[in-house]
DNA sequence: CGGCCGATTGATGGCCCTCAATAGGTGTGG
DNA sequence: CCACACCTATTGAGGGCCATCAATCGGCCG
């Protein structure tokens, strides 16, 4: 993996920070910006209770975030595609509250926190980007939480399958066939599911030709019957 | 109602906006304040699709925000006491994409977003304390998805209590005995639940002397218990 | 090859939603 | 001022959706 492509090299910068600073002062944003090496599956970004000091943007593969309670069980909160933002619930706390894990292997760039504040005091545009960023989030969660409270399972299942089919044709590929990157266990604990209805569901998908699966691998057949279901936006 | 308060005349200053701005600037943030006329219960202080200009901390009362979707269901996304801020997710796509509705008589200042947003780019410190409150809200939001996806109705209501007990406390107030500006109703479709599932659930912590209700006014006798249930943070 | 994890499928049961009826509370208009 | 209407809240009975328990299969890695 090359540590060193800026982002003005990046396919990605059309959908990611980079779209909010203007091509002269691009070189600034990528003066700050560090480039590690790639994260294995399982692997953690970041654990809960660390110090927080920045955000990461995602540049290929897929993470998890989730939590834990005090009575230990897990709750996934997101799942995080390349040209998207991590990290940002640990702001206000200093601390991060959430895990972020590697679903597959990963790159991250990663953006020290304080310095991208100091940038967004000299580039209003940034500043502005980056609380449409986070307002993003908000909206994203205040659809989930429709989602949890009043839809049934098959609904759940067919949103998420239409946010990631929305966030892969943001990145120009394919909306209809793609890669699950998470288990169904991860699906089904992000959605307040067993695992068991969630396998369920898809099997009843594919018979009514609605899906087609095999294993990680979808395609969504009717997009129409699929919408039918719950609704969900385009989200982060 | 006097529409001429200034922050630094306002009881709720040390948990408001003002905590984040020098005394020696705090007339700035003032300038920019509007203070309207009081909401009458079940006014709106903006619907979904109309033009996104502020965002509006509470003053007095309490509000609620609400999306409706697309089959005309409604879903209660959050309660606004005074010192909160509330608006938030509109900021992303220049129009708001949930209503507000005040559940009482309420007043609010408004903050037209861009005048904040060029204070912000002055004051250091109010952009670091208005990331950080977006921040918070991107957590209650996973506290809330954790509610939804993993707790039972109790627990859902028993989180529901502690979260409003604790927003009363940094408000200086009881934690203990306060009344609930919203109806059964909006705790429901807030938690998910139907109304008379929350019904029920009062009449069941009532006899375990959990609880005091009578109508709206809730007094908590037994937190331990109340917390032995589902576990909330602050929020907001 | 053997063990383990992820995924699927079936059977059963429980939590909570739905439907229904009633009481209390509030505001309005006569 | 009271009566009526309407909305909110409570309580009961029944049913459905989905969780839980259990068994099996396939794939992956050691």
């Amino acid at each position: 993996m090359t540590r060193s492509v800026s982002c003005n090299q990046c396919s990605l910068s059309p959908i990611c920070l980079p779209l909010a600073v203007a091509p002269d002062q691009l070189e600034e944003l990528d003066r700050i910006m560090q480039r590690g090496r790639p994260l294995k599956r399982g692997e953690h970004l970041f654990r809960a209770a660390d110090d927080f000091h920045a955000v990461y943007a995602v540049r290929s593969g897929a993470l998890k975030t989730y939590a834990v309670s005090d009575d230990g069980d897990e709750q996934v909160t997101g799942f995080y595609l390349p040209g998207e933002i991590v990290g940002m619930d640990g702001i206000s706390t200093a601390r991060h509250l959430s895990n972020a894990k590697a679903l597959e292997t990963a790159t991250v760039c990663e953006i020290p926190f304080h310095r991208l504040e100091d940038l967004s005091q000299r580039i209003p545009s940034l500043q502005h980007h980056f609380f449409g960023l986070m307002s993003n989030e908000i909206r994203a969660d205040r659809e989930l939480h429709m989602l949890l409270s009043k839809k049934s399972a098959d609904d759940r299942v067919a949103s998420l399958l239409l946010s990631l089919a929305a966030r892969q044709q943001r990145r120009g590929l394919s909306a209809k066939r793609f890669r699950l990157p998470m288990s169904r266990y991860d699906i089904a604990n992000y959605l307040g599911l067993a695992v068991e209805t969630v396998s369920r569901i898809f099997t009843r998908f594919q018979q009514q030709k609605t899906l087609w699966v095999d294993g990680r691998e979808v395609e969504i057949l009717d997009r129409e019957t699929l919408c039918g279901s719950g609704r969900l936006g385009v989200e982060a």
